[in-house]
DNA sequence: GCTTGTGAAGACCTTCACAGCA
DNA sequence: TGCTGTGAAGGTCTTCACAAGC
Protein backbone atom coordinates (compact mmCIF):
# COMPACT_ATOMS: atom_id res chain seq x y z
CA UNK A 1 0.00 0.00 0.00
CA UNK A 2 1.66 3.33 -1.04
CA UNK A 3 0.01 6.77 0.63
CA UNK A 4 -2.55 8.12 -1.86
CA UNK A 5 -5.15 10.68 -1.35
CA UNK A 6 -8.23 8.68 0.15
CA UNK A 7 -11.26 9.61 -1.54
CA UNK A 8 -13.88 11.43 0.13
CA UNK A 9 -16.77 8.81 0.38
CA UNK A 10 -14.53 6.75 2.37
CA UNK A 11 -13.84 8.88 4.83
CA UNK A 12 -17.46 9.45 5.04
CA UNK A 13 -17.75 5.41 5.66
CA UNK A 14 -14.79 5.23 8.35
CA UNK A 15 -17.32 6.14 11.19
CA UNK A 16 -19.61 3.37 10.35
CA UNK A 17 -17.10 1.01 10.70
CA UNK A 18 -15.90 2.02 13.46
CA UNK A 19 -19.77 2.18 14.84
CA UNK A 20 -19.90 -1.34 14.20
CA UNK A 21 -17.28 -2.67 14.92
CA UNK A 22 -17.81 -1.17 18.53
CA UNK A 23 -20.79 -2.95 18.81
CA UNK A 24 -19.10 -6.53 17.73
CA UNK A 25 -16.82 -5.41 20.37
CA UNK A 26 -19.43 -4.89 22.81
CA UNK A 27 -20.64 -8.35 22.27
CA UNK A 28 -17.50 -9.89 22.32
CA UNK A 29 -17.47 -10.71 19.10
CA UNK A 30 -13.28 -11.30 18.55
CA UNK A 31 -13.22 -11.97 14.41
CA UNK A 32 -15.36 -10.57 11.71
CA UNK A 33 -14.72 -11.25 7.89
CA UNK A 34 -15.28 -8.43 5.42
CA UNK A 35 -18.35 -10.52 4.50
CA UNK A 36 -20.23 -9.86 8.08
CA UNK A 37 -19.26 -6.43 8.42
CA UNK A 38 -20.61 -6.04 4.69
CA UNK A 39 -24.30 -7.22 5.97
CA UNK A 40 -24.10 -5.11 8.71
CA UNK A 41 -23.12 -1.83 7.15
CA UNK A 42 -25.05 -2.25 3.70
CA UNK A 43 -22.32 -2.51 1.64
CA UNK A 44 -20.36 -5.33 -0.34
CA UNK A 45 -17.53 -7.40 0.99
CA UNK A 46 -15.29 -5.81 -1.66
CA UNK A 47 -16.31 -2.38 -0.64
CA UNK A 48 -15.13 -3.29 2.85
CA UNK A 49 -11.52 -4.84 2.02
CA UNK A 50 -11.01 -1.71 -0.64
CA UNK A 51 -11.55 0.74 2.22
CA UNK A 52 -9.57 -0.72 4.84
CA UNK A 53 -6.79 -1.17 2.22
CA UNK A 54 -6.20 2.67 1.41
CA UNK A 55 -5.30 2.49 5.43
CA UNK A 56 -2.98 -0.34 5.54
CA UNK A 57 -3.20 -4.06 5.77
CA UNK A 58 -5.03 -5.61 8.93
CA UNK A 59 -6.92 -8.66 8.01
CA UNK A 60 -5.63 -12.19 7.93
CA UNK A 61 -6.46 -14.06 4.58
CA UNK A 62 -8.67 -17.49 5.99
CA UNK A 63 -9.62 -15.79 8.91
CA UNK A 64 -10.63 -12.22 8.45
CA UNK A 65 -10.43 -8.97 10.97
CA UNK A 66 -9.34 -8.83 14.55
CA UNK A 67 -12.36 -6.73 15.91
CA UNK A 68 -10.89 -4.87 19.06
CA UNK A 69 -7.44 -4.23 16.55
CA UNK A 70 -9.31 -2.62 13.26
CA UNK A 71 -11.24 -0.83 15.55
CA UNK A 72 -8.32 0.02 17.14
CA UNK A 73 -6.79 1.26 13.85
CA UNK A 74 -9.53 2.97 12.30
CA UNK A 75 -9.75 5.22 15.96
CA UNK A 76 -6.11 6.23 15.43
CA UNK A 77 -6.68 6.88 11.57
CA UNK A 78 -9.80 8.83 11.93
CA UNK A 79 -8.03 11.00 14.92
CA UNK A 80 -11.25 9.97 17.51
CA UNK A 81 -8.89 7.72 19.84
CA UNK A 82 -8.35 11.56 21.54
CA UNK A 83 -10.23 14.18 23.07
CA UNK A 84 -11.79 17.32 20.74
CA UNK A 85 -12.85 20.54 22.04
CA UNK A 86 -15.83 22.30 20.77
CA UNK A 87 -17.53 25.32 21.17
CA UNK A 88 -21.07 26.09 20.25
CA UNK A 89 -23.09 28.96 19.07
CA UNK A 90 -27.08 29.61 19.01
CA UNK A 91 -28.54 28.94 22.46
CA UNK A 92 -31.70 28.76 21.19
CA UNK A 93 -34.15 25.78 21.79
CA UNK A 94 -31.99 23.47 19.30
CA UNK A 95 -28.57 25.04 20.87
CA UNK A 96 -29.86 24.31 24.01
CA UNK A 97 -31.04 20.99 23.35
CA UNK A 98 -27.60 20.15 21.74
CA UNK A 99 -25.72 21.10 24.94
CA UNK A 100 -28.05 18.66 26.97
CA UNK A 101 -27.63 15.76 24.63
CA UNK A 102 -25.64 13.57 26.23
CA UNK A 103 -24.06 12.23 22.55
CA UNK A 104 -21.10 13.81 22.06
CA UNK A 105 -19.06 13.45 25.34
CA UNK A 106 -18.87 9.91 25.64
CA UNK A 107 -17.38 9.85 22.07
CA UNK A 108 -14.62 12.31 23.06
CA UNK A 109 -15.97 15.90 21.66
CA UNK A 110 -16.11 17.62 24.67
CA UNK A 111 -18.68 21.03 24.10
CA UNK A 112 -16.53 23.16 26.52
CA UNK A 113 -18.37 26.73 26.13
CA UNK A 114 -21.92 28.14 24.45
CA UNK A 115 -22.27 31.30 22.98
CA UNK A 116 -25.10 33.67 21.70
CA UNK A 117 -25.61 37.37 20.70
CA UNK A 118 -28.52 37.57 23.35
CA UNK A 119 -27.51 39.52 26.59
CA UNK A 120 -30.07 37.77 28.31
CA UNK A 121 -28.56 34.58 27.93
CA UNK A 122 -25.53 35.47 28.88
CA UNK A 123 -24.02 33.44 32.66
CA UNK A 124 -26.81 31.01 32.07
CA UNK A 125 -25.50 27.41 32.85
CA UNK A 126 -27.32 24.44 30.50
CA UNK A 127 -25.79 20.93 30.64
CA UNK A 128 -22.21 21.53 32.66
CA UNK A 129 -22.12 24.43 29.78
CA UNK A 130 -21.61 28.33 30.94
CA UNK A 131 -23.43 30.76 28.10
CA UNK A 132 -20.96 33.35 26.90
CA UNK A 133 -21.31 36.80 25.06
CA UNK A 134 -20.47 36.02 21.82
CA UNK A 135 -18.06 38.95 21.70
CA UNK A 136 -15.93 36.93 23.99
CA UNK A 137 -15.98 33.82 21.53
CA UNK A 138 -12.08 34.55 19.98
CA UNK A 139 -10.48 34.98 23.31
CA UNK A 140 -12.19 32.30 25.02
CA UNK A 141 -11.65 29.61 21.51
CA UNK A 142 -8.01 30.77 21.96
CA UNK A 143 -7.95 29.76 25.84
CA UNK A 144 -9.25 26.74 25.55
CA UNK A 145 -7.96 25.72 22.27
CA UNK A 146 -10.81 24.63 20.41
CA UNK A 147 -10.73 22.60 17.14
CA UNK A 148 -14.69 22.34 16.68
CA UNK A 149 -17.45 24.56 16.10
CA UNK A 150 -20.92 23.65 16.46
CA UNK A 151 -23.64 25.93 14.80
CA UNK A 152 -27.19 26.49 16.22
CA UNK A 153 -28.30 30.11 14.69
CA UNK A 154 -30.94 30.98 12.36
CA UNK A 155 -29.89 30.91 8.72
CA UNK A 156 -29.43 34.73 8.69
CA UNK A 157 -26.73 34.76 10.78
CA UNK A 158 -24.81 31.40 9.72
CA UNK A 159 -22.48 32.55 7.35
CA UNK A 160 -21.61 35.42 9.54
CA UNK A 161 -21.15 33.35 12.46
CA UNK A 162 -19.29 30.68 10.28
CA UNK A 163 -16.99 33.48 9.31
CA UNK A 164 -16.43 34.42 12.99
CA UNK A 165 -15.21 30.42 13.87
CA UNK A 166 -13.32 31.04 11.42
CA UNK A 167 -11.46 33.60 12.19
CA UNK A 168 -10.88 31.88 15.61
CA UNK A 169 -9.02 29.33 13.81
CA UNK A 170 -11.84 26.82 13.70
CA UNK A 171 -11.50 24.44 10.83
CA UNK A 172 -14.14 21.72 11.33
CA UNK A 173 -18.35 23.27 11.59
CA UNK A 174 -20.83 21.09 11.84
CA UNK A 175 -23.46 23.31 10.89
CA UNK A 176 -27.06 22.77 12.15
CA UNK A 177 -28.85 25.99 9.93
CA UNK A 178 -30.52 25.33 6.79
CA UNK A 179 -27.53 27.26 4.42
CA UNK A 180 -24.69 26.10 2.95
CA UNK A 181 -21.81 28.50 4.63
CA UNK A 182 -18.91 29.20 2.37
CA UNK A 183 -15.34 28.76 3.49
CA UNK A 184 -11.88 29.28 2.74
CA UNK A 185 -9.82 25.91 1.89
CA UNK A 186 -8.95 23.64 4.88
CA UNK A 187 -11.88 24.29 6.21
CA UNK A 188 -14.82 21.49 6.71
CA UNK A 189 -18.10 22.13 7.15
CA UNK A 190 -20.67 18.98 7.52
CA UNK A 191 -24.55 20.38 7.65
CA UNK A 192 -27.22 18.56 9.25
CA UNK A 193 -30.58 19.49 8.28
CA UNK A 194 -33.64 16.77 8.56
CA UNK A 195 -35.49 18.79 6.46
CA UNK A 196 -33.85 18.03 3.65
CA UNK A 197 -33.36 14.81 4.66
CA UNK A 198 -37.09 14.67 4.08
CA UNK A 199 -37.80 16.21 1.35
CA UNK A 200 -34.91 13.84 -0.19
CA UNK A 201 -37.57 10.88 0.44
CA UNK A 202 -40.81 12.11 -0.73
CA UNK A 203 -39.26 12.66 -3.93
CA UNK A 204 -39.20 8.81 -3.86
CA UNK A 205 -43.03 8.52 -2.11
CA UNK A 206 -44.19 10.16 -5.15
CA UNK A 207 -42.61 8.75 -7.30
CA UNK A 208 -43.53 5.14 -6.05
CA UNK A 209 -47.33 7.10 -5.82
CA UNK A 210 -46.81 7.89 -9.82
CA UNK A 211 -46.43 4.03 -10.83
CA UNK A 212 -48.70 2.25 -12.52
CA UNK B 1 -35.61 14.78 -22.72
CA UNK B 2 -36.72 10.56 -21.99
CA UNK B 3 -37.36 9.10 -18.81
CA UNK B 4 -34.41 7.67 -17.24
CA UNK B 5 -33.65 6.40 -13.82
CA UNK B 6 -32.53 9.67 -12.05
CA UNK B 7 -28.84 9.42 -10.03
CA UNK B 8 -29.53 9.14 -6.54
CA UNK B 9 -27.42 12.16 -5.85
CA UNK B 10 -29.65 14.28 -8.27
CA UNK B 11 -32.36 13.60 -5.55
CA UNK B 12 -30.34 14.39 -2.72
CA UNK B 13 -29.43 17.97 -3.89
CA UNK B 14 -33.10 18.63 -5.13
CA UNK B 15 -33.71 20.26 -1.62
CA UNK B 16 -30.87 22.02 -1.85
CA UNK B 17 -32.04 23.59 -5.04
CA UNK B 18 -35.47 24.21 -3.32
CA UNK B 19 -33.89 25.79 -0.33
CA UNK B 20 -31.61 28.45 -2.23
CA UNK B 21 -34.50 29.27 -4.90
CA UNK B 22 -36.94 30.36 -2.02
CA UNK B 23 -34.56 32.38 -0.63
CA UNK B 24 -34.01 34.30 -3.76
CA UNK B 25 -37.75 33.92 -3.97
CA UNK B 26 -38.23 35.61 -0.93
CA UNK B 27 -35.13 38.44 -1.83
CA UNK B 28 -37.13 38.99 -4.72
CA UNK B 29 -34.90 37.87 -7.48
CA UNK B 30 -36.69 36.91 -10.37
CA UNK B 31 -34.21 35.85 -12.54
CA UNK B 32 -31.25 33.23 -12.16
CA UNK B 33 -28.42 31.52 -14.17
CA UNK B 34 -26.74 27.85 -13.71
CA UNK B 35 -23.65 30.31 -12.99
CA UNK B 36 -24.86 32.11 -10.02
CA UNK B 37 -27.08 29.04 -8.44
CA UNK B 38 -23.47 27.16 -8.77
CA UNK B 39 -22.28 29.57 -6.65
CA UNK B 40 -24.99 29.77 -4.03
CA UNK B 41 -24.92 25.99 -3.84
CA UNK B 42 -20.74 25.60 -4.51
CA UNK B 43 -21.61 23.76 -7.52
CA UNK B 44 -20.48 23.87 -11.27
CA UNK B 45 -22.67 25.57 -13.61
CA UNK B 46 -22.65 22.64 -15.77
CA UNK B 47 -23.89 19.85 -12.96
CA UNK B 48 -27.24 22.38 -12.29
CA UNK B 49 -27.94 22.31 -15.81
CA UNK B 50 -27.12 18.35 -15.95
CA UNK B 51 -29.24 17.80 -12.89
CA UNK B 52 -31.90 20.63 -13.95
CA UNK B 53 -32.22 18.15 -17.48
CA UNK B 54 -33.06 15.47 -16.01
CA UNK B 55 -36.54 16.74 -15.04
CA UNK B 56 -37.60 19.03 -18.07
CA UNK B 57 -36.60 22.39 -19.65
CA UNK B 58 -36.39 24.52 -17.67
CA UNK B 59 -34.39 27.62 -18.46
CA UNK B 60 -34.42 30.17 -21.60
CA UNK B 61 -30.91 30.61 -23.18
CA UNK B 62 -29.36 34.03 -22.81
CA UNK B 63 -31.47 34.35 -20.02
CA UNK B 64 -31.37 31.87 -17.19
CA UNK B 65 -34.35 30.20 -15.44
CA UNK B 66 -37.13 31.78 -13.85
CA UNK B 67 -36.68 31.86 -9.93
CA UNK B 68 -40.77 31.28 -9.25
CA UNK B 69 -41.10 29.22 -12.06
CA UNK B 70 -38.38 27.01 -11.03
CA UNK B 71 -39.22 26.68 -7.66
CA UNK B 72 -42.63 25.86 -8.23
CA UNK B 73 -41.68 23.14 -10.58
CA UNK B 74 -38.98 21.27 -8.56
CA UNK B 75 -41.63 21.52 -5.17
CA UNK B 76 -44.29 19.42 -7.96
CA UNK B 77 -41.19 17.30 -9.13
CA UNK B 78 -39.93 16.39 -5.53
CA UNK B 79 -43.75 16.32 -3.88
CA UNK B 80 -42.83 18.95 -1.25
CA UNK B 81 -46.29 21.10 -2.84
CA UNK B 82 -48.11 19.48 -0.61
CA UNK B 83 -49.02 17.94 3.33
CA UNK B 84 -47.08 14.94 4.29
CA UNK B 85 -48.55 13.29 8.00
CA UNK B 86 -45.44 12.19 9.97
CA UNK B 87 -45.47 10.11 13.36
CA UNK B 88 -42.39 9.75 15.63
CA UNK B 89 -41.34 7.46 17.91
CA UNK B 90 -39.31 7.79 20.82
CA UNK B 91 -40.15 10.64 23.52
CA UNK B 92 -37.23 11.41 24.80
CA UNK B 93 -34.99 14.00 25.53
CA UNK B 94 -34.10 13.86 21.42
CA UNK B 95 -37.66 12.81 20.99
CA UNK B 96 -39.12 16.15 22.53
CA UNK B 97 -36.80 18.33 21.11
CA UNK B 98 -37.94 17.10 17.48
CA UNK B 99 -41.90 17.71 18.96
CA UNK B 100 -41.09 21.22 19.69
CA UNK B 101 -38.73 22.25 16.73
CA UNK B 102 -41.02 24.54 14.43
CA UNK B 103 -39.13 23.47 11.45
CA UNK B 104 -41.04 20.97 10.15
CA UNK B 105 -44.79 22.34 10.12
CA UNK B 106 -43.50 24.96 7.60
CA UNK B 107 -42.35 22.66 4.93
CA UNK B 108 -45.25 20.80 4.79
CA UNK B 109 -44.12 17.99 7.54
CA UNK B 110 -46.59 17.63 10.10
CA UNK B 111 -45.88 15.31 13.46
CA UNK B 112 -49.87 14.12 14.31
CA UNK B 113 -48.72 11.74 16.66
CA UNK B 114 -45.81 10.51 18.74
CA UNK B 115 -45.49 7.01 20.61
CA UNK B 116 -43.48 5.81 23.33
CA UNK B 117 -43.19 2.00 25.40
CA UNK B 118 -42.49 3.98 29.19
CA UNK B 119 -46.46 4.17 30.29
CA UNK B 120 -45.62 7.21 32.50
CA UNK B 121 -44.92 9.15 29.13
CA UNK B 122 -48.36 8.28 27.84
CA UNK B 123 -51.42 11.31 27.86
CA UNK B 124 -48.51 13.90 28.07
CA UNK B 125 -48.97 16.60 25.81
CA UNK B 126 -45.85 18.30 23.73
CA UNK B 127 -45.99 20.71 21.06
CA UNK B 128 -49.66 20.09 20.33
CA UNK B 129 -49.06 16.24 19.93
CA UNK B 130 -50.33 13.49 22.05
CA UNK B 131 -48.07 10.71 23.50
CA UNK B 132 -49.40 7.58 22.69
CA UNK B 133 -48.60 3.83 23.56
CA UNK B 134 -46.62 1.91 20.90
CA UNK B 135 -49.06 -0.63 21.05
CA UNK B 136 -51.26 1.83 19.40
CA UNK B 137 -49.32 2.91 16.30
CA UNK B 138 -50.82 0.60 13.93
CA UNK B 139 -54.40 1.84 14.13
CA UNK B 140 -53.34 5.10 14.71
CA UNK B 141 -51.21 5.19 11.77
CA UNK B 142 -53.61 3.63 9.83
CA UNK B 143 -55.84 5.93 11.38
CA UNK B 144 -54.20 9.05 10.43
CA UNK B 145 -52.75 8.18 7.28
CA UNK B 146 -48.86 8.43 7.76
CA UNK B 147 -46.21 8.40 5.17
CA UNK B 148 -43.61 8.96 7.36
CA UNK B 149 -41.70 8.20 10.48
CA UNK B 150 -39.26 9.46 13.19
CA UNK B 151 -37.10 7.30 14.72
CA UNK B 152 -35.61 8.79 18.05
CA UNK B 153 -35.34 5.91 20.31
CA UNK B 154 -31.69 3.86 22.06
CA UNK B 155 -29.70 1.53 19.25
CA UNK B 156 -31.08 -0.93 21.19
CA UNK B 157 -34.65 -0.49 20.46
CA UNK B 158 -33.85 0.99 16.64
CA UNK B 159 -34.35 -1.70 14.33
CA UNK B 160 -37.72 -3.13 15.99
CA UNK B 161 -39.08 0.15 15.55
CA UNK B 162 -38.27 0.45 12.08
CA UNK B 163 -39.69 -2.99 11.40
CA UNK B 164 -43.18 -1.98 13.12
CA UNK B 165 -43.13 1.45 10.59
CA UNK B 166 -42.81 -0.46 7.85
CA UNK B 167 -45.44 -3.15 9.03
CA UNK B 168 -47.63 0.06 9.74
CA UNK B 169 -46.92 0.90 5.74
CA UNK B 170 -44.86 3.39 6.56
CA UNK B 171 -42.18 3.59 3.67
CA UNK B 172 -39.90 7.18 4.41
CA UNK B 173 -37.94 6.71 7.51
CA UNK B 174 -35.80 9.76 9.59
CA UNK B 175 -33.50 8.00 11.80
CA UNK B 176 -32.29 9.43 14.67
CA UNK B 177 -30.37 6.35 16.27
CA UNK B 178 -26.77 5.88 15.67
CA UNK B 179 -27.38 2.78 13.89
CA UNK B 180 -28.38 1.69 10.25
CA UNK B 181 -31.73 -0.11 9.89
CA UNK B 182 -32.28 -3.21 7.41
CA UNK B 183 -35.25 -2.45 5.80
CA UNK B 184 -36.95 -4.28 2.94
CA UNK B 185 -36.48 -2.76 -0.68
CA UNK B 186 -38.99 0.02 -1.13
CA UNK B 187 -38.50 1.46 1.95
CA UNK B 188 -36.21 4.94 2.01
CA UNK B 189 -33.81 5.58 5.18
CA UNK B 190 -32.13 8.66 6.15
CA UNK B 191 -30.00 9.06 9.04
CA UNK B 192 -29.08 11.62 11.37
CA UNK B 193 -25.72 11.31 13.06
CA UNK B 194 -24.33 14.43 14.24
CA UNK B 195 -21.38 12.46 16.27
CA UNK B 196 -20.55 10.08 12.82
CA UNK B 197 -20.80 13.99 10.89
CA UNK B 198 -17.98 15.15 13.40
CA UNK B 199 -15.59 12.13 13.08
CA UNK B 200 -15.93 12.31 9.35
CA UNK B 201 -13.93 15.64 9.96
CA UNK B 202 -11.92 14.99 13.05
CA UNK B 203 -9.97 13.01 10.13
CA UNK B 204 -9.03 15.98 8.15
CA UNK B 205 -8.16 17.45 11.20
CA UNK B 206 -5.71 14.70 12.25
CA UNK B 207 -4.53 14.54 8.65
CA UNK B 208 -3.93 18.59 8.69
CA UNK B 209 -2.02 18.22 11.58
CA UNK B 210 0.28 15.51 10.45
CA UNK B 211 1.23 17.37 7.19
CA UNK B 212 4.64 18.34 7.70
C1' DG C 1 -23.67 38.36 -26.66
C1' DC C 2 -25.18 35.45 -23.23
C1' DT C 3 -26.84 31.18 -21.32
C1' DT C 4 -29.18 26.79 -21.85
C1' DG C 5 -29.35 21.72 -22.83
C1' DT C 6 -26.72 17.79 -23.94
C1' DG C 7 -23.75 14.25 -26.27
C1' DA C 8 -19.09 12.92 -25.43
C1' DA C 9 -15.00 12.75 -22.59
C1' DG C 10 -13.06 12.34 -18.38
C1' DA C 11 -12.82 11.47 -13.47
C1' DC C 12 -14.13 8.94 -9.83
C1' DC C 13 -15.95 5.03 -7.33
C1' DT C 14 -17.47 0.23 -7.07
C1' DT C 15 -17.24 -4.43 -8.21
C1' DC C 16 -14.91 -8.32 -10.11
C1' DA C 17 -11.96 -12.01 -9.92
C1' DC C 18 -7.97 -14.16 -8.60
C1' DA C 19 -3.14 -14.65 -6.67
C1' DG C 20 -1.41 -15.30 -2.29
C1' DC C 21 -1.33 -16.64 2.26
C1' DA C 22 -3.10 -18.42 6.93
C1' DT D 1 -10.18 -24.46 2.34
C1' DG D 2 -11.35 -19.66 3.40
C1' DC D 3 -10.68 -14.99 3.21
C1' DT D 4 -7.75 -10.95 2.30
C1' DG D 5 -5.64 -7.42 -0.71
C1' DT D 6 -5.56 -5.52 -5.18
C1' DG D 7 -4.94 -4.68 -10.25
C1' DA D 8 -8.23 -4.41 -13.84
C1' DA D 9 -12.87 -3.92 -15.54
C1' DG D 10 -17.11 -1.88 -15.23
C1' DG D 11 -20.35 1.54 -13.95
C1' DT D 12 -21.73 5.98 -12.38
C1' DC D 13 -21.28 10.84 -11.89
C1' DT D 14 -19.12 15.16 -13.26
C1' DT D 15 -17.25 18.24 -16.43
C1' DC D 16 -16.38 19.78 -21.03
C1' DA D 17 -17.50 22.09 -24.99
C1' DC D 18 -20.49 23.54 -28.37
C1' DA D 19 -24.85 23.86 -31.20
C1' DA D 20 -29.07 26.13 -30.57
C1' DG D 21 -31.94 29.86 -29.30
C1' DC D 22 -33.31 34.01 -26.76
Amino acid sequence: MTTTTIPEVVVLRLPLYVRVLAALEGRGQGVVSSQELGTLLHATPAQIRKDLSYFGRFGKQGRGYQVSNLLKELRHIMGIDREWSVVLVGVGQLGSAILTYGGFAPQGFNILAAFDADPSKHGAAIGNVLVQDIAQIKSEAQRLGVHIGIVAVPVSHCQRVVDLLVDCGIRAILNYAPYQPTTPPGVWVRDIDPVVALQSMTYHLKTAEDQW
